[in-house]
DNA sequence: AACACCCCCTGTCGGC
DNA sequence: TGCCGACAGGGGGTGT
């Protein structure tokens, strides 16, 4: 599920009721996710303020008094949903994978749901954030002043790598997934298979294409963002309802379909790269 | 460095 | 209807 307007998403909805309340218990449902949870979870984060709520990446960072960090990730599959701890109308979640659930002082409740376990939970330093796991090493942030054609120009110029690949590794660019990254990369005309170095110019500066991709990935991110994600299996928002950007897709998912650019006439091409499905129209893309 | 391939885990979908 | 393989938005590991 969840790339980065995912998170984003799932952050907005739990800031409110995450935000100046107190954490008053947390049930774990099991001893693990992706990794055990770590020794004394719930007891270090029981009783402790919520200062903020961030997200780096894919990563969602709950700040807490005492410079404690909460960091979580959903994996493939994991979503939020609040309650008010009455009885509500949730026909869609498997309660089986309600795995932890945090009741705020307010009394709101706040369940974490993950299917494949694919999530993380990870308890870290306020200081150490950056150098530690699972944040150290994480790239820069794609909606951040720092995404720029210069920039990727200097990081890729000596990558064979696809660029499509390229974008996926998050110690470049934290954020971007699957989805994003077709979609981007058709929003800019740029093959998927293109090696990243091929979109530096013998100067090391950015070419033509390459100038066209950081806005393209602000477009997408930002419009996705701005429809509360994307919906395809497991994502829902914190109240329950579904993201509508799947709805928007240009290439993503749409394997055999017209391609949507005005005047291009080509057809939704999809390959596998590093195992992963690629969504691409060969014809404006190059 | 950069591939290809494997794993983690569960659910869903299409084909037979 | 049921079974079975392919596939899924994540990350991490191996070996070549």
């Amino acid at each position: 599920m969840p790339e980065l307007p995912e998170v984003e998403t799932v952050r907005r909805g739990l800031e409110p009721v995450l935000v100046g309340a107190r954490i008053a218990s947390v049930t774990l449902n099991r001893t693990d996710l992706r990794r055990p949870f770590p020794k004394g979870f719930a007891k270090s984060l029981t009783d402790r303020r919520v200062e903020g709520l961030d997200r780096r990446g894919k990563f969602l960072v709950a700040r807490l008094e005492d410079n404690l960090c909460l960091v979580m990730h959903l994996g493939m599959s994991g979503s939020f949903r609040i309650t008010d701890g009455s009885v509500a109308a949730e026909v869609l979640i498997d309660r089986r994978h309600d795995h932890v659930i945090f009741k705020m002082s307010s009394g709101a409740e706040i369940c974490f749901n993950d299917p494949r376990r694919f999530g993380s939970m990870d308890l870290v330093g306020n200081k150490r954030l950056d150098f530690e796991p699972p944040l150290a090493g994480l790239g820069i942030e794609p909606l951040g002043p720092d995404l720029t054609a210069t920039w990727i120009a200097e990081r890729l110029r000596a990558r064979s790598t696809p660029i499509k690949s390229a974008l996926l590794d998050q110690r470049n660019i934290a954020g971007l997934g699957n989805i994003y990254v077709c979609e981007a990369l058709w929003e800019a005309r740029i093959s998927p298979l293109r090696p990243a170095a091929r979109l530096v110019n013998r100067r090391g500066r950015p070419t033509l294409s390459l100038q066209r991709l950081p806005q393209a990935i602000r477009t997408v991110l930002h419009a996705a963002i701005d429809s509360g994600g994307s919906s395809l299996r497991n994502h829902i928002r914190t109240d329950g309802s579904f993201g509508m950007f799947q709805h928007s897709f240009s290439v993503y998912g749409r394997e055999g379909g017209r391609c949507r650019r005005p005047g291009c006439g080509g057809t939704i091409n999809r390959t596998v790269q590093a195992g992963r499905s690629t969504f691409y129209c060969p014809r404006c893309q190059r």
